[in-house]
DNA sequence: TCTGGGGTCCTAGGACCC
DNA sequence: TCTGGGGTCCTAGGACCC
């Protein structure tokens, strides 16, 4: 059997946990830029709120309803999910973590043990010690698992937030209680697709015929209609080593120069080389993306994006930094207002395998100064050492009023209990 | 005035090889 | 009038996830 374990509400759920005060109230999360909403407790999302709603249009409802808004806290959510894993990795030694609020557990050899006592377990230990409430879901697939833990999630009384999958009868009842666009691997144009062929919930689903399946949804759809049939075709699958990085943001004005940008750029480039080195890759091409404000019908529209291929295979800070610099100036043009900016770095090779290349060679004296750099950032805080192409005046800000205390990972932040 | 960020996989078609 | 057969690699675009 595989279980499912899903926190609910995990962003709002992490400000709430040092929060006591705010259980039973509405608490909504932003995004970077305090611009949409990217979590609801369930008093919110019972206001109507949908996911991903722009922040100011929903500002109204928001203040009326006492709603408590927080800009996005990852260094705590971060922090949060440890916690969670770690609680996790108790019940059993297979553990996929899938997100940063879900992971699988792998229940192998569980045929003695009572199954529901041993979820409501897990369910009880990790809602008390993490003050994060989770629901769990059990089934003989992992699809099947998702939608098990839809049910203990929209049933936490009836379920005692765990729910279990066991028979052909619950399965059909499950599956026909799930409607198309709720399962897994169903996005918003398949479900589309499958309404005009009057397939409205998962069960409906999985009676389609195998051969429609792979040509409309392709392997990946017929995978996963096998898989919610019970036939265990989706595995767990092994964390491998990224095989994109990226740092991108939406700025809080619009640019209009070129050294802004650069120094967004160049800053971005230095966050895709540390996480670079994290994973001991190297990469062998860059990308670089400006954007004008989407949203804004009144001003003219500029978006460019240009990958370079690199002479040679690096994760320098400062030889990104560059490829970068240079990358911009090719598309940057003069006029617009830039709204958004990003880097993403591919096609990776690993870090110790140097190909050596006959005309140019990475800087080798990088490699040592690279870990100098990361030591001395890991031991005196992010950005201590910097490149004197970024922001060393620290000018540049992101929006964000409304920013709780990382209360486990800053040691003054830390929480104070009056007694 | 204000609209996030970071990923994966699959497929078709083009360019190329012998 | 008639124009082979069997491959690989790369890329863009589309779909999906949280």
């Amino acid at each position: 059997m595989f279980a499912l374990v899903d926190c609910n509400n995990f962003y709002a759920s992490c400000e709430r946990a040092f929060r006591p005060d705010l259980r039973g109230k509405p608490v909504a999360v932003l995004s970077n830029n305090d611009g949409c909403i990217i979590a609801r407790s369930n008093e919110v999302k019972a206001l109507g709120i949908p996911m991903g709603a722009p922040a100011f249009e929903y500002e109204e409802i928001l203040t009326k309803n006492n709603v408590h808004v927080f800009s996005a806290n990852f260094a705590l959510y971060g922090d949060m999910s440890h916690r969670v894993m770690n609680i996790l990795h108790e019940y059993t030694p297979d553990l996929e973590i899938y997100s940063i609020d879900e992971a699988f557990l792998k229940l192998e050899g569980f045929e003695n043990y009572n199954i529901q006592s041993y979820g409501e377990e897990i369910q009880l230990k990790v809602t008390k010690w993490t003050g994060i409430p989770i629901s769990v879901g059990i089934a003989p697939t992992k699809s099947l698992s998702k939608v098990a833990n839809r049910i203990a999630k929209k049933y936490p009384d009836k379920t005692k937030s765990v729910y279990i999958i066991d028979s052909e009868e619950k399965r059909i009842k499950a599956l026909k209680w799930l409607k198309i666009e709720d399962v897994w691997g169903i996005g918003r144009q398949h479900s589309k697709r499958l309404k005009a062929m009057n397939v409205y919930n998962a069960y409906d689903f999985t009676l389609l015929d195998d051969a429609w399946v792979r040509k409309n949804l392709a392997v990946v759809g017929l995978r996963l209609k096998h898989d919610l049939q019970g036939m265990p075709t989706l595995d767990f699958e092994i964390v491998q080593p990224k095989k994109n990085i990226a740092t991108t943001r939406t700025f809080e004005r619009n640019y209009t120069e070129l050294e802004q940008l650069n120094e967004r750029v160049t800053t971005f480039a230095v966050s895709c080389a540390e996480k670079l080195r994290m994973q001991k890759s190297c990469c062998n091409a860059i990308m670089v993306f400006i954007h004008t404000n989407g949203n804004r019908k009144d001003l003219p529209q500029y978006y460019k994006n240009i990958v370079m291929k690199l002479p040679f295979p690096t994760n320098s800070s400062i030889e990104l930094a560059k490829f970068a610099s240079q990358s911009l100036e090719r598309i940057f043009l003069k006029g617009y207002h830039y709204k958004k900016a990003g880097v993403i770095v591919m096609d990776f090779s690993p870090e110790d395998e140097i190909q050596f290349n006959l005309f140019e060679n990475r800087n080798l004296r990088h490699i040592p100064l690279m870990q100098a750099v990361d030591k001395i950032n890991a031991t005196y805080g992010q950005q201590k050492v910097r490149l004197a192409s970024q922001d060393l005046k620290r000018v540049w800000k992101m929006k964000q009023e409304k920013l709780s205390p990382r209360y486990t990972t800053n040691i003054n932040d830390i929480i104070i209990i009056h007694t």
